[in-house]
RNA sequence: GGGCCCGUAGUCUAGUUGGUUAUGACGUCGCCUUUACGAGGCGAAGAUCCCCGGUUCGAAUCCGGGCGGGCCCACCA
């Protein structure tokens, strides 16, 4: 018996132990189950592979390189938010007669995997094949987990075009384009002092540091300059003995006289020259600074200005090298006091002042925090800074959505100063495919043989014929994940896929990391195809707290996504993220989740209401609509007209809120009300009356069902489906406007039936009587100019507003007025 | 110090090629149990559109200067 043919039936109720009759029976149920229904959906389009990618389509294909995110295990609010928009555009999209490519990678490497695999099993990196192996299970397993989380947003991507960064085959790409950009001369190997986190023992991109404020310390240190004393201020006393000069402003007049000579260091008993540079300060400290090899990065712009000596004094653990002498060994902080307690002792230190600083430090990335060291270290480099002019100009080729985002990509691009470094002193991670002699021979890796480790291997020299060993350093992560256009188009694996699907037709990810993977993938693909990597980006801004502060475990406003999705559904969610705006940070709120649940309820009862009406319906167009129906199909049709518009330019949150106010207000609150006397009696207002209406709800429906459909996708399967048992509304078409349903004179007719209802609505509610309730007599007087509008919708506002006796009187009044009794 | 963005009811928000009475949501208050929905409906109150100045017949909107917030960058040792 299939249940929607059952019109009525004795049901029995096992509480009260009796029967009841329920005449009706909706194939709709009564309430919506999202939970349910949700579930229901997702297994069905996964088991009938609806959104799969068909790359021989004759469809033109739309490419998203969407952000793998890093593997910890679990999805955060940030995820959603960006992957419910990535969905969007992919849904919307393929409605608009796309052959979408949605595929869905993973960014494997890191180090909080490492920390992990050596905390929780306790596999020390040392025992390198066996930790690897552990940091791979570790992380298949962090990745059926998002896969799962991906799952519960609805998640349209193809999984059959996922990758992971840690796969042979991506990390044969990754080592591929190195050995590419080292025959042309771009990466190569060098000493240089580098960024290095003493507390991870690795060298650091520029894009992985911060600065942290701190309460720190100036010490004001004299020097003996013959007989005279000069004083420099410094944070950092225990960098003395790596000092190499001494520099003052040239217009500084208090120290004129010292350029030139030498100052002699307290404790040390070495001279060092005083020399002049334009980057002085004179108004900070004494407008004396001690360069030391190397505190900062104005040290190293000066010891290449002036080619002085290089003293290394801080090793890989943070400690002090025999350079320091007797303090050798010690670590920063430690040395810091002993010296300093030393320079009391002797009387060198004139005064210490407190002072607020910014410190660099580990930041981004990783939540290390410790304040990072420079040291010369051999590291391996991409040479950036000569192609800053081309990766502007190819960025600039793309389209920002929003626009303005493009400038903080120009405005880093001119901030670099040093190459990329690329080295990385870990272990999981792509390993850099070279061996180096110690004649100085780089020896790159064989194609043929990639993806390589040769961590652990030797190789002979062919120019001295000694034993060339494997590089043991790995690939910064950005490394892997600059390629993934590449990956995605199957590059140099595939011909006729990389035609069709490169460049990506979008490139969506968030403001923060376009100095990093916008930035370095723009980069690489440019040299590496000699084309810009993508057309358009679409920049999301950061989820913050329901306080509307950064969401931090310190602050305690967290939240994550399992909370709303247990709380709430996908298409709830779904909805929270589409409100977001382009490029803003973005709070979570619950309250908009509550807004967006009762959403979906009044969708689900206006569908009720609708299919009950639609019973009858023989589905032929009606001879004649009447005015009202003119009305909401115009408004709907310029609904789809900007709709559409907006969501060409990645704007969800405007129409989302249009197409909700549309359905809620014209639609439920207005043409519902008004539709119903003829719906309900057909024998006062005519068959052919009732079939307009009914004509217009099914286009209604099926309208906004299609508009609503990469919003809250499930829902609108289960009405469509329903109701129109007609295959999936997801991958339906696109509605488009119909220009000839646009009438700007029945908007204004409905307008006005509008205002009538409302003024009738209110007079009940002023006198406390039940909308429902009858009215004896209704005058309307009305201007000349309206009267015709009005006769057309004089048996709307009879059924409507319930008036017995409703008389229609031409008076000189502005537009019309209402008078009762 | 530089760059970018932002400032609209208690809260969030629409609206910026200048144009009647500034959009909507949440919350608050009053009313209505109406044959899709009380997870409703109708209605009300609530805004010096951050401040000052300028352009203009007219400014939330354009310009200048402040103040405040956020993000990014930067060599203050």
């Amino acid at each position: 018996m299939r249940r929607n043919e059952i019109l009525s039936f004795l049901f029995y109720h096992p509480d009260n132990n009796y029967y009841f009759c329920r005449r009706v029976v909706q194939i709709l149920d009564k309430r919506y189950n999202a939970k349910e229904i949700e579930k229901k959906w997702r297994e069905r389009w996964k088991r009938e592979n609806i959104y799969r990618f068909n790359p021989d389509s004759r469809k033109p294909v739309y490419s998203l390189d969407t952000p793998p995110p890093f593997t910890s295990g679990t999805l955060h609010m940030g995820h959603i938010y960006n992957h419910v928009w990535i969905d969007l555009v992919a849904r919307y999209k393929r409605m608009r007669g796309f052959e979408v490519y949605f595929p869905q990678g993973f960014d494997c490497h890191g180090l909080p995997t490492e920390l992990r695999v050596e905390k929780e099993l306790g596999v020390k990196r040392e025992d390198r094949e066996k930790f690897i192996e552990k940091c791979e299970e570790w992380t298949k397993k962090a990745i059926e987990r998002m896969k799962n989380q991906f799952d519960q947003i609805g998640y349209s991507a193809d999984w059959n075009y996922s990758y992971r960064t840690m796969d042979d085959g991506y990390k044969k790409l990754v080592q591929k384009t190195l050995l590419i950009f080292y025959r042309k001369g771009l990466l190569y190997r060098e000493k240089h002092p580098v960024l290095w986190c003493p507390r991870c023992e690795t060298a650091l991109a520029k894009a992985e540091v911060g600065y942290i404020e701190k309460e720190g310390k100036l010490y004001y240190i004299d020097l003996d300059v013959g007989n005279h004393k000069l004083t420099i201020a410094t944070t950092r006393p225990e960098m003395m003995p790596a000092c190499v000069a001494v520099f003052v402003h040239p217009d500084d007049n208090r120290y004129k006289r010292f350029i030139g000579k030498k100052a002699r260091l307290p404790l040390f008993d070495r001279e060092v020259p005083i020399l002049s540079d334009e980057a002085v300060d004179p108004e900070f400290g004494t407008g004396v600074v001690y360069l030391c090899t190397f505190g900062d990065e104005q040290d190293i712009a000066w010891q290449k200005k002036y080619k002085l000596p290089v003293i290394e004094l801080i090793d890989k653990r943070g400690n002090l090298t025999e350079s320091a002498g007797r303090y050798k060994g010690m670590s920063v902080e430690e040395a810091r006091r002993r010296i300093t307690e030393d320079l009391i002792e002797k009387g060198y230190i004139r005064k210490i002042e407190k002072l607020r600083h910014q410190v660099t430090s580990h930041t981004e990335r990783s939540s290390c925090n410790a304040p990072i060291e420079l040291l010369p270290l051999e590291q391996w480099f991409i040479n950036v800074k000569d192609f800053i002019q081309d990766i502007i100009e190819t960025a600039e080729k793309m389209n920002w959505y929003p626009e303005y985002m493009l400038q903080r990509l120009i405005d880093w691009s001119n901030a670099m100063d040093w190459n990329w470094i690329i080295s990385r002193q870990r272990v999981f991670g792509t390993p850099i495919p070279f061996w180096v002699c110690s004649c100085g021979e780089i020896i790159p890796a064989d194609e043929k043989e990639l993806p390589v480790d040769p961590r652990g291997t030797t190789r002979k020299c062919p120019r001295c014929g000694g034993k060339a060993v494997g590089e043991k350093d790995v690939c910064d992560c950005w490394v892997d994940s600059s390629i993934t256009p590449l990956i995605i188009s199957k590059w140099l694996e595939d011909d006729s896929f990389f035609e069709k699907t490169y460049p990506s037709s979008l490139r969506p990810q968030g403001y923060e990391i376009i100095r990093t993977w916008a930035f370095y993938t723009i980069y690489r693909n440019l040299i590496l195809t000699g084309k810009p990597c993508f057309k358009d980006l679409l920049i999301n801004g950061m989820v913050a707290g329901p306080d509307g502060r950064k969401m931090s475990k310190s602050l305690g406003n967290v939240i994550e996504p399992e909370e709303p999705l247990r709380r709430y559904s996908a298409d709830t969610i779904r909805q929270w993220a589409s409100i977001g705006t382009l490029g803003d940070d973005y709070p979570f709120s619950w309250e908009e989740c509550e807004h967006s649940q009762r959403f979906l309820t009044k969708l689900w009862n206006i569908s009720r209401f609708i299919e009950l009406h639609l019973r009858d319906f023989d589905g032929k167009k009606p001879r004649e609509l009447a005015e009202v129906d003119k009305w909401i199909l115009s408004k709907l049709q310029r609904l789809v007209q900007r709709c559409t518009r907006q969501l060409d330019c990645y704007i969800f949150n405007i129409p989302l809120e249009q197409i909700r106010g549309f359905v809620w207000h014209d639609l439920a609150d207005n043409y519902l009300e008004m539709v119903k006397h003829r719906l309900y009696k057909p024998e006062i207002y005519g068959e052919e009356s009732k079939r307009a209406a009914q004509y217009t709800l099914d286009l209604i429906l099926r309208t906004i069902l299609k508009l609503l459909s990469p919003f809250t996708p499930h829902i609108c399967d289960e009405i469509w489906s329903n109701i129109f048992k007609d295959g999936y509304v997801t991958v339906a078409d696109w509605p488009e406007a119909d220009k000839k349903l646009i009438s700007k004179d029945s908007e204004e007719t409905g307008k006005i039936l509008v205002e009538i209802m409302g003024e009738i609505r209110r007079y009940k509610s002023d006198r406390k009587m039940p909308l429902g309730s009858e009215i004896k007599h209704v005058k309307i007087l009305v201007s000349p100019e309206l009267r015709g509008k009005l006769e057309r919708i004089k048996e709307d506002i009879i059924g409507t507003g319930k008036i017995k006796n409703l008389e229609l009187s031409v008076s000189n009044v502005d537009r019309f007025k209402i008078i009762y009794g």
